[in-house]
DNA sequence: GCCAACGTTGGC
DNA sequence: GCCAACGTTGGC
């Protein structure tokens, strides 16, 4: 099994929406860049776990996560009237691709950037490197346990 | 609002 | 294949 971490901005799409989706699952769409996808759509399975991030205002690890189906097109890519859009992407040949995420487990406490930072067992950890932009990123196992353990020990 | 870091595009 | 220009991300 494998873990990621899945960035949204805060007043894009948070961790309230994901909680208000129906059966508490999302299409992760909107995804535009060649390595987060490949991770996607290539290296994810069913049921694997992540982390769900808040980018923007108050960056933070708010839940617990999982992947609730097999990579498959993102339909936002041939919708004209998405900000998403595009035409480089044909039914025969689509470019952009997604998973289903679904929510497992809210945390009681966020874990903020700031603290993640603080950690020393979580140096190396992607999220942490300056200028770390990937939005869908792999999590390495001991780093996956840190973080639990953490929210854990917030309560 | 600022700006550093980054990914992508396109000319050569 | 190189690299400058550009647009975007995202923390502060």
């Amino acid at each position: 099994m494998s873990c990621w971490l899945f960035k949204s901005e805060t007043n894009c799409f948070s961790v309230d929406d994901l909680a208000n989706s129906p059966g508490q699952t999302t299409m992760w769409d909107g995804v535009r860049n060649f390595q987060a996808r490949n991770f996607m759509r290539d290296a994810m399975r069913v049921g694997d776990l992540g982390f769900f991030y808040h980018s923007g205002k108050d960056p933070a690890i708010v839940a617990l996560v999982e992947v609730a189906s097999k990579a498959y097109p993102d339909p936002t890519q041939w919708d004209p009237e998405n900000d998403h859009f595009d035409p480089r992407s044909t039914a025969d040949n689509p470019w952009w691709y997604l998973v289903d995420v679904h929510l497992v487990q809210r945390f009681a406490h966020p874990l903020p950037l700031g603290f993640l930072r603080a950690q020393p067992e979580l140096e190396g950890m992607e999220l942490l490197r300056k200028g770390s932009r990937l939005s869908v990123q792999p999590v390495g196992p001991a780093h996956y346990e840190a973080i639990m353990a953490l929210a854990k020990s917030l309560g």
